[in-house]
DNA sequence: TTATGGATTTCGTGG
DNA sequence: CCACGAAGTCCATAA
């Protein structure tokens, strides 16, 4: 619906919409979203499994603890649309595929004497992507990233290396990803990780 | 646009989207997303800026590397959207209201002798949210959030605190927010670290 | 249901 | 233009 209204939202946050012409899209999942003319995302919105009730010229959403309330105050165009698909895209290039090359060509990138080579390796402050584990139980974390390595990167390292470390273990750190920037890499060799390129 | 399509992406990843009926919107910006039938995030996209090029039943959107290609097999319809409008939303309780709330009645949150408190406080690794300086230089650190704090967030602050530590100050560690769970308690307590609850 | 982390994150701000 | 961090992030997955 193409509409003239302004839009009202309670939950997490709160925030106000002023009247103006605006694009709601209501989806089958029960899904709203108000897009204004620029940017990707939606001024306002609701997820997956939302209600929406109307009244008079009045339309409410809701879902969980949060309310959106979207005043009609005039219909420009109403455009239903009939066998609206719902395909997922397929995608490469992610983390994932990283991990994967890395998992599989990992003798070509980290030396040592391995008895196994683990993903979403468990650690007490969450999972690294990569473990290798040596035969004298030397543990090798590798955190990979499919962008620019940040400086926040280097802290969830340090975070799962620390972690496995203080459950006495020997452990190396590397993070891995196809760019890093000089402060992130500073950063990476003052805490003793090290980096390794890796591409797609 | 509500066409039977398909989409080609490709630029930092690359993704495929099968031929199906879904809504393609083409805004002034520039910006272009392809909405399928559920869910609030479009299947792909191309910020803003991005131009789009006819070449007979083929769009093409171009961004920086990124290039979006769909190819229209039928047009369902076409609908412009005149005066569509492009303002913004005006929104309450986010992080930075919590900022200025602490920043406001600092006294009744933290003890000490204060020289100054100041927000967005530079460290080597990143600005933290608030310090307030003691007259004996001993620094107070307050990371602050809005929802619930998570284990990144005491990795966040613990990298600040150590970052002015490392530059030779008597530090102490805040995180405030609304609400914390037990894992992230527990990792902010075996850092060192005092838990502040901030609310709205 | 909650928690944890990825994302073509997007978006804003500051250097 | 990059770099960094917030977001009502959204979203998938595992516990």
């Amino acid at each position: 619906m193409y509409a003239q209204c302004d839009v009202l939202y309670e939950g997490r946050a709160a925030s106000t919409l002023e009247t103006g012409n605006y694009l709601i899209i209501h989806k089958g999942d029960g899904s709203i979203q108000i897009q204004a003319g620029d940017k990707t995302m939606p001024r306002n919105y609701q997820g997956s499994g939302a209600t929406l009730e109307r009244r008079e010229h009045i339309l409410i959403s809701r879902r969980k603890s949060e309310t959106l309330t979207i005043t009609i105050h005039k219909i420009h165009q109403i455009v239903y649309l009939p066998n609206w698909s719902v395909a997922e895209i397929t995608i490469v290039r992610t983390e994932k595929d990283l991990v994967n090359k890395l998992f599989k060509n990992w003798i070509d990138y980290i030396d040592g004497d391995f008895e196994m080579v683990k993903t979403e390796f468990p650690t007490s402050l969450g999972p690294v992507d990569l473990a290798g584990i040596e035969v004298d139980d030397h543990h090798h974390l590798v955190e990979v990233k499919r962008g620019n390595i940040s400086i926040q990167n280097i802290s969830q390292l340090n975070r799962y290396v620390s972690a496995v470390r203080d459950a006495g273990k020997v452990v190396s750190g590397y993070i891995a990803s196809p760019k890093i920037g000089c402060r992130a890499r500073a950063y990476c060799e003052s805490l003793g990780f090290r980096y390794l390129l890796l591409d797609f």
